[in-house]
DNA sequence: TATTGTTATACTCTATAACTATA
DNA sequence: TATAGTTATAGAGTATAACAATA
């Protein structure tokens, strides 16, 4: 086994630390337009530009596929989303409203603006960050294939 | 307004897909152990060495500290942490057992252990990140004072 | 036969409000 | 009066298992 170098474990502790304050974001984000922390999320995950699958939804939000159902269900009586027909006629898919689309990207810029730790590094210190966690997601990406 | 650099719009981006990876990892181990995330999260809360009173707690978890009940009875009849009386007769704190303290020392050990795409940086990277987020965090905590 | 989504069920989490015991 | 924790209640999330429709 590779040795773990100690940066890595303080780094690995201290980005814990930043996700309770991003995660605290996300819960008050979510509140404050009405929606429970997975129905947020679902919003989150869709996208305006092509349907998802009730499946691929059920492996995002990391529960199981009879829930997504009741999930669902919430956000097309509310009429930010609506079920569609796909080529597999086993499969639905899911898309934004009109008012999904557009509630999406609100909390999308609310949750994307830059917490003040952010934007409070020197510009130096954004790059780098920016550049560090970029290297780090293409691995990620590569892992997955 | 201070204007946002992009560079720290793509970061709060990259945090965002990184934290899903962390998300992940956390019911996994929590999982693995029988607890459910709230429960997992408050042996995380909780130290081996002073007492957290049920308030904190709640403001931790994010909830309502009614909810708080049920959750610390749980682990309470799992024989993990226990109530105990502080100095003001209305607080509770809360400490763990030996079991639950060791029981937290494997799921820290599981869950802060540094993921691939973080060790798999260069030495560089890894002592930058650290450095870089160790900064955020002081000034974290500087507005918090 | 296998897969997708749903339903049924039971348990947990969650917020609100009312209650108790302290302060 | 105010605060910490509990209880009661109702709604939402969750996993498991069984089911219908489709492949």
């Amino acid at each position: 086994m590779a040795k773990v170098h100690k940066d890595a474990v303080e780094a690995a502790e201290l980005l814990f630390e930043l996700m309770q304050v991003q995660k605290r974001l996300f819960h008050a984000v979510a509140k404050e337009h009405g929606l429970t922390p997975p129905q947020a999320g679902t919003l989150w995950i869709l996208t305006p530009d092509e349907g998802v699958p009730m499946s691929a939804l059920a492996e995002q939000l990391m529960c199981d596929a009879s829930n997504v159902t009741g999930i669902v269900d919430k956000l097309e009586a509310r009429g930010l989303a609506q079920r569609g027909q796909a080529e597999d006629r086993r499969v639905k898919v899911l898309t934004l409203t009109e008012a999904g689309v557009a509630l999406r990207v609100v909390m999308r810029e609310r949750f994307l603006t830059p917490p003040q730790w952010l934007t409070r590094l020197s510009r130096e210190d954004q790059r780098a960050l920016r550049e560090i966690l970029g290297r780090a997601s293409e691995a990620l990406k590569q892992d997955a294939e």
